[in-house]
RNA sequence: GGGCAGGUACUCAAGCGGCCAACGAGGGCAGACUGUAAAUCUGCUGACUUAUGUCUACGGAGGUUCGAAUCCUUCCCUGCCCA
């Protein structure tokens, strides 16, 4: 294993928090000394299975840690998951069934199986030791918090004091994820800012159950492709790990340039002092932002895709946006008729969910075929010949009549 | 258990018997401008054979009325205060 401080230096690279950073250096030095791994721990929620990017500065962190001879422990939530949120008021935590968290927590590994080495990764499902524990348990568990505390939590509080509610059993997923520390005795939790929180009731609750308490390492969570909202695919602002290079591309080169140096940063896990020189060279305008955005572009496509499709999207970029041209890959669909309305057209192929929205995107100037506007929502296509029909600025289908 | 205030479209938030598919803001979509940026500007934003038309929708179910998101009854849900 390779000495303290070089590890060390490796760990801290990007990291917010890092609590505390004494009991780390003991965990590594003992590490070091019996040639034994710490175990690493992540949580993972199996209700939303799509990882994007925003995950991955996490994943990337732990693919650090794996590099140092460490061992990866994920614990798919499939316990929480399964009761999701009994009042129905949130989105995000739908109740899920067993077989629905087995199915996601397995999308979710193989999506991170492109960051992480699966040699060296444990993967575990909470709900094996959650089931165990005896309604006893869990209020010896709750036992060891206060009210006080947990209102301390960031969203806690802001609800709290908004009058919105806030239902017990959300009071206790806190102590559930912390519980999990116990169970797989974690040495080291790692999550996004947002979970400091959880992260560091994981420790009490170590300390209380008489197990060594974890330390703590959050992560930046990093900003959707609008510049604002963090990452989230209900947002619909996110870079998805499964996502195509062509999108990738495109949807990286749709940032706000002040998050280039950002997505340098978290995104493609780049040196500080690259992140530096590219920040120094967008501020005194010797490095055009375009430029900069093409370069993390396309070292984010390099990640999941490999350099040669990232050159390839870069490519299929220029043809499409800067000379207009056609996309190389189109998607092909064959209809059933001989000819359509535009309108149906539409609809059918999923360009426009309704008819409405499809005679709005006509009216306002969103539809074309082999390049030529179509503004008459009477319009009718004769597909006895392949035509590409373009909705938007970046939606292209090929079609043709079976 | 009692009192009070609430539950409106993707979100926030007006409306408080007909002029309401419902003001406004955000979001989204499309267009202009550009570096497919961002910012800005313009238009659209329930559905349907586009029709000064029909249907669905203002927590659920009933009711009053020519007519209800708006009034009444009841149920469900949320917050606050009291116990």
């Amino acid at each position: 294993m390779k000495p303290l401080a070089e590890q060390l230096a490796v760990i801290k690279e990007h990291v917010v928090d890092l609590l505390p950073e004494d009991d780390v250096i003991t965990k590594l030095e003992r590490s070091i000394k019996n040639n034994s791994p710490l175990r690493i721990k992540l949580g993972l929620d199996p209700s939303r299975p799509d990882i994007h990017i925003g995950h991955a500065v996490v994943l990337q962190k732990l693919r650090q840690f794996q590099e140092l001879g460490h061992l990866v422990v994920l614990i798919i939530g499939d316990f929480t998951a399964t009761i999701g949120d009994p009042t129905g008021k949130s989105k995000t935590r739908p109740a899920l069934t067993i077989e629905e968290t087995r199915h996601n927590g397995a999308t979710y590994v193989m999506q991170a199986a492109k960051i992480l080495d699966m040699d060296k990764t444990e993967v575990l499902y909470n709900s094996s030791w959650l089931d165990l524990l005896t309604f006893r348990d869990v209020i010896r568990l709750t036992s060891q918090y206060t009210v006080a505390q947990l209102l301390e939590r960031d969203d806690f509080t802001k609800r709290y004091t908004g009058g919105e509610p806030i239902s017990l059993h959300e009071f206790l997923y806190p102590l559930i994820q912390a519980y999990d520390s116990v169970a797989i005795k974690a040495d080291i939790e790692i999550g996004g800012t947002d979970q400091k929180f959880n992260l560091l009731a994981g420790r009490e609750i170590m300390r209380g159950a008489g197990a060594e308490p974890q330390c703590i390492l959050t992560m930046p969570i990093l900003e959707g492709t609008d510049g604002v909202e963090k990452m989230s695919k209900s947002l619909d602002n996110y870079i998805g790990l499964t996502d195509s290079a062509k999108d990738m591309f495109g949807k990286t080169m749709s940032i706000p340039d002040s998050l280039i140096p950002r997505y340098l940063k978290y995104a493609c896990f780049a040196p500080q002092h690259e992140v530096d020189a590219m920040g120094k060279g967008l501020a005194d305008g010797s490095l055009h932002p375009r430029i900069a955005k093409i370069q993390v572009a396309k070292q984010i496509v390099a990640v999941y895709h490999g350099a040669e499709a990232a050159d390839e999207a870069v490519a299929e970029f220029e043809r499409v946006f800067v000379k207009k041209d056609l996309p190389d890959i189109i998607e092909e669909k064959t209809l059933p008729y001989g000819s359509i309305d535009i309108l149906t057209l539409l609809v059918d192929t999923n360009m426009a969910s309704s008819k409405s929205e499809a005679r709005r995107l006509v009216t306002q100037g969103g539809v074309s075929i082999d390049a030529s506007k179509i503004s008459d929502a009477y319009a009718v296509v004769d597909l006895s010949k392949q035509h590409v029909l373009r909705v938007g600025k970046l939606r292209f289908l090929r079609i043709q009549g079976a």
